[in-house]
DNA sequence: TGCCAGGCCCTCTTTAGGGCCTT
């Protein structure tokens, strides 16, 4: 279900993680978001959590979060928990939707909580918007289409802050390039599951709209 | 020390394989 009582405005959400999979024991190590109501950042969320181990030497490199940082944080619970009442009502936005999906619906379970929002990936909209970007990870996307950013990378909040603009960017060229008046949460997932050689067809028909 | 996952998507495809993307 779409939520509709928040419609335009959406959580932006990104992890760093001890890895690549929960099933394989990874945990969370940070939480980013932004709240993106009517075009605005009007929220922020940003909390290192202690996954209970120590995190390896190529994470600590990858993240800059070191064993240090996280010595002190609070627990994933105590941190998702209030995450869980931040996106609480809202459809939810992140950069390779799946492996931030996957931490999340994780987590959650440990804590026997749950959401009530739907998710679009970014990336696979990125995909079919950007056929002829030279790559699609976040960094790429942004030094493609001219996104400012303060230069960090791999922290969650910046993450999170980074493809809110990006998303902000694709409603912006989706408008200008292909005329759709109101792109919205709707069109966006719809964009998502619709196979890049009908994408033309479908963009006119909202056009339309 | 070296390796680990999973979903999407393309193609030299569909009885499959491999690159991309996330940490």
């Amino acid at each position: 279900m779409l939520l509709t009582q928040s419609a335009d405005t959406i959580i932006v959400l990104d992890f760093e993680t001890t890895g690549l999979s929960p099933n394989q024991g990874d945990r969370a190590i940070e939480i980013g978001a932004v709240k993106l109501e009517n075009g605005e950042v009007t929220e922020r969320f940003q909390q290192l959590m202690n996954p209970g181990f120590r995190v390896s030497g190529f994470i600590e490199n990858y993240t800059g979060i070191s064993n240090n940082m996280l010595r002190g944080a609070p627990s994933c619970e105590e941190v998702m928990a209030q995450f869980a009442d931040f996106i609480q009502g809202y459809n939810l936005v992140a950069h390779n939707a799946s492996f931030d999906q996957r931490f999340l619906d994780a987590e959650l379970e440990g804590i026997s909580r749950s959401y009530d929002g739907e998710f679009v990936c970014s990336m696979l909209l990125a995909r079919r918007l950007y056929q002829n970007a030279p790559n699609h990870k976040l960094g790429g996307l942004v030094e493609y289409k001219n996104i400012s950013h303060d230069g960090v990378f791999h922290r969650a909040l910046a993450d999170s802050e980074m493809t809110a603009k990006l998303w902000l960017q694709m409603l912006d060229d989706l408008k200008v390039e292909h005329q759709v008046t109101q792109p919205d949460f709707k069109l966006m997932k719809k964009i998502t599951k619709t196979a890049k050689a009908a994408l033309p067809q479908m963009l006119k028909r909202s056009a339309k709209c």
